[in-house]
RNA sequence: CGCGGAGUAGAGCAAUCCGGUAGCUCGUCGGGCUCAUAACCCGGAGGUUGUAGGUUCAAAUCCUAUCUCCGCAA
């Protein structure tokens, strides 16, 4: 079976990867153009495209797959299959139809819910126990066509986004083999989803990352460890931004502002909306590298009356 | 030439404006105290102040160049 690969960011990576492992001819690999990142604005190429030229497939980068690019491109190519795996663009119906067994997707949640763009940030911002991956036959919806497999996946308390990355792309790139053996078979069962049941999330921006910390210590947290490694968490220390990498949850009782800073033993306690603590334990002033807390801690002598969060600058 | 912060002991910082013995917190090593400890006390080791030039009797500090790291923006 000729497979068509779409996918774009290190999420895809295992799941290509799997595929050429496993013997699969990868036909083409579709991902985002090159562009432009960091201080420099150098040109960087996604991981799927570093990924695809170590094993010397073809890659194409359209700006769209509209008004017949998508199809123009497959039909060189011609693949019986499209793999699509966090591409960053919506498949035009031409496209859809194109191959003989359609487009699946591999999406990092256990659908209906968490449809859209970042589910994985979401699962852990909100505090779940448990996620997965599931791959589907696409239609022209976001995220809303029949489901072939599943697989759940755990979530502990200390979790981050990133550590859930890793994980279900890994998951991802299992059941994605899987599925193609299905439908390979003519074994696989289509089952449509529950709509009623959908949830939907939207692109993070930077802003949802300032951290309020009038909430409990437990929506910090998630919060904390849901938007590592990116956007990132942060707030705000003598006016000035103060990122926050890792965090853990506290039994000691905080009674004190909220945002109020108690350094003890090393260690950065915060009180948070709920009278309880989180401990900060990695974390980032502006224009400095990360750092533990401790070490933070040792240079930045803090007064007993700091609060976090406050724009104001004390002397 | 997008805006800005920063390179000082193993770590995080101070001293830089106004040149004059490089200091603090922690770690580390040794000793002491204690039923005991991540606690407390005493002592030690560890620095050509990112690099290269320049000014000066004298440079971490002033001037010039250069490398590296980071925040914002994209």
């Amino acid at each position: 079976m000729r497979i068509a690969f779409m996918g774009t960011p290190d999420f895809s990576v295992p799941c290509l990867r799997a595929l050429v492992e496993a013997g699969h001819a990868v036909v083409g690999v579709f991902c985002q153009p090159d562009k432009p990142v960091g201080r420099k604005q150098e040109l960087k190429m996604p991981p799927v495209k570093e990924e695809a030229l170590r094993h010397n497939l073809p890659v194409f980068q359209p700006k769209s797959l509209r008004n017949g690019e998508g199809v123009r491109l497959l039909q060189e190519i011609s693949p019986d299959l499209v793999i699509v795996v966090a591409y960053g663009k919506i498949l035009p119906p031409d496209v859809l139809a194109f191959p003989k067994y359609g487009c699946v997707n591999i999406h990092a949640s256990l659908l209906p819910k968490y449809r859209g763009a970042s589910p994985i940030h979401w699962a852990v911002i909100n505090g779940d126990s448990e996620t997965g991956v599931t791959s589907m036959q696409m239609d022209e919806g976001m995220d809303t066509g029949d489901i072939l497999l599943t697989e759940r996946c755990p979530i502990g308390i200390n979790d981050t986004t990133e550590d859930l990355f890793d994980r279900l792309s890994a998951i991802g790139a299992k059941l994605l083999l899987k599925t193609i053996e299905q439908i390979e078979a003519g074994t696989a069962v289509r089952i449509p989803q529950d709509h009623t049941k959908a949830t939907t999330v939207s692109l993070l921006t930077k802003e949802l990352g300032t951290i309020d910390w009038t909430q409990s210590a437990l929506t910090i947290h998630n919060k904390i460890r849901g938007l590592y490694s990116w956007p990132g968490a942060h707030t705000l220390l003598n006016g000035k931004l103060l990122k926050l990498h890792h965090s853990l949850l506290s039994d000691k009782s905080g009674n004190g502002t909220p945002g109020a800073v108690i350094p003890a033993n090393g260690k950065l306690l915060v009180c948070c909306g709920d009278n309880r603590c989180i401990e900060l334990t990695e974390l980032q002033p502006e224009g400095k590298k990360r750092m533990t807390a401790a070490a933070f801690l040792n240079g930045a002598h803090l007064s007993a009356g700091t609060v976090l969060g406050e724009n104001e600058v004390k002397s």
